[in-house]
DNA sequence: AGCAAAAGTATACAGTCGTCTACATGGGGT
DNA sequence: ACCCCATGTAGACGACTGTATACTTTTGCT
C-alpha cells in the first residue's frame, strides 16, 4: 500500500472526482478513467491488473484517508468532556471535507460486487470496535454493558454514514441532520439504559405525562 | 401505472432478476435486458423511451409490489397487540418474499441517479408517515410527542431497509438481526420516553447500576 | 555516463453498446 | 373481410469498451 505518486494517484483521485459527480466505483470504465486522469488508457495496465484490483486499491486509498480522520477524532474527543454535540459536527465535517471517499463508502457498502463489500464491512466494523471501546474506556455511559454498546456503535457507524450523504449533498438540510443523528445517539443509550429497568416503571412514567 | 403485460412485464422482471444476481439498476444494458427476457433489443423501444425511462418504471413496479405489502403489514398490526416482536418478523419476511424489489430500493436509495433516489426517498417517506400515524391512533407510545414519533419512524425504516439487505444474504445472521432490530426500536422509543425528564433522575439510575 | 527497469504512448482488434430505419406479425374494431 | 395499430424482428451504423503487442520516454542506480 505504503504511498502512491505519479499515474497511479492520478487514477485514484480522477476516480474520485468521477463518483462524486453521480458515478459508482464499479461502473468506471479504464478508458473512462485514463481519459479523466489525462494517460493514455494503456497507462491503467502499468499499475493495475484489472478493475476489480483497481477497486480495491481506492478502497483502500480511502480507508487511510478514513484512518487519519478517525486518529484526529480521538485526539479531539479527549479535550472535550460532553462529547456528544461537538463529536458530531466533527464527524459530519470531516465527511464533508472528504465527500468523494464517503460517497464511495456509501455507494459500495451495498453496491453490487460482493470483494468491494466485505472489504468496506470490515472497515466499518472496525472503526465500530474502536468507537465503542473508546465510550467503555472513558465510562461515557455507566450502567449499559459492554456488548450493547458495541451493539449501539455498530449502529450508529453506519446511521451516520448515510445520513452523511444528505448532509454532503443537501446543505440546507445540515443542522436538522446534526440535531437528528445527537437525537439518535441520545436515544439508543438512554433507551439502553432503561432497558434493564422493570416495566412497571415505564409505565408509571408514561402515564404521568 | 396500471398492470403489466406481455414483452413490458418480461424486461421488468428480466431487470429484477438480473439486479439480485448482483447488478444495479442504473448500471444495466438495454441489450442485456433484452437478452435476459428473450426479447429484441429494439423491443426495448415499443415500450420505453430509454434507459431513465425504464428505470422509473421499474421503481413504479416495485413501488406497488410494497404498497400491498405494507396493506397486508397493516392488517396484520391491528390483529396484535404486542405489535414489535412480530411485526419485525413480519417485514423482514416480507423483504425475503421480495428480495430483488428490495435490492433494488436498497442499491439505488444511494445510487448514482439523482432522480431514482428522489423518488426512492419520498416513497420512503410516504411509509414512514403512515408507520408514525399507525402507531400515533393506537397509541402505542404514551408520552412521546408526535414529530419524535415521526423522526423515529423515519429512522426505523431506513434501518430496517439496509438491515434487510443483510437478512436475505445472511441466513446464519438472521435471528440475530431480528433481535437487534427490536432492541434499535424498543431503544428508540424508550430513550426518547425518558427524554422528557430531568437530567439528574437519569443520573440517579445511572449510579445505582 | 551508461544501462536496466519503470512509466507512458501508439496502434490495432474484436466485442458490446445505444440507436436508427425498414420490415413482419398478429389480434381487435369497424 | 378489411385495415390499423401495437408489438416484435432484422440488419446496420458509429461510438465506445477492455485488452494485446510494440515502441518511446523517463527515472534511478552504479
Amino acid at each position: 500500500m505504503s504511498v502512491m505518486t505519479g499515474g497511479k494517484l492520478k487514477l485514484v483521485q480522477a476516480a474520485l472526482r468521477l463518483i462524486t459527480e453521480s458515478r459508482s466505483l464499479t461502473s468506471l470504465g479504464l478508458r473512462e478513467l485514463a481519459r479523466e486522469a489525462g494517460l493514455n488508457p494503456n497507462t491503467f495496465y502499468r499499475h493495475f491488473r484489472n478493475l476489480d484490483e483497481f477497486g480495491l486499491q481506492v478502497l483502500g486509498y480511502i480507508a487511510e484517508e478514513m484512518k487519519t480522520g478517525v486518529r484526529e477524532l480521538r485526539r479531539m474527543a479527549e479535550s472535550s468532556d460532553q462529547a456528544s454535540r461537538e463529536t458530531v459536527a466533527f464527524v459530519y465535517h470531516y465527511f464533508l471535507n472528504n465527500a468523494a471517499a464517503t460517497t464511495v463508502a456509501v455507494r459500495e457498502l451495498h453496491g453490487p460486487s460482493p470483494v468491494l463489500r466485505r472489504a468496506l464491512e470490515s472497515q466499518l466494523d472496525a472503526s465500530a470496535r474502536e468507537m465503542a471501546e473508546d465510550i467503555i474506556e472513558r465510562r461515557l455511559v455507566p450502567g449499559v454493558d459492554d456488548a450493547t454498546v458495541h451493539e449501539i456503535s455498530h449502529m450508529t457507524i453506519r446511521y451516520i454514514l448515510f445520513r452523511a450523504m444528505d448532509y454532503i449533498e443537501k446543505p440546507e438540510q445540515r443542522d436538522r441532520i446534526q440535531i437528528e443523528t445527537e437525537h439518535f445517539i441520545n436515544r439508543q443509550f438512554r433507551g439502553a439504559l432503561v432497558e434493564s429497568l422493570p416495566p412497571e416503571t415505564i409505565a408509571r412514567w408514561a402515564s404521568k405525562n
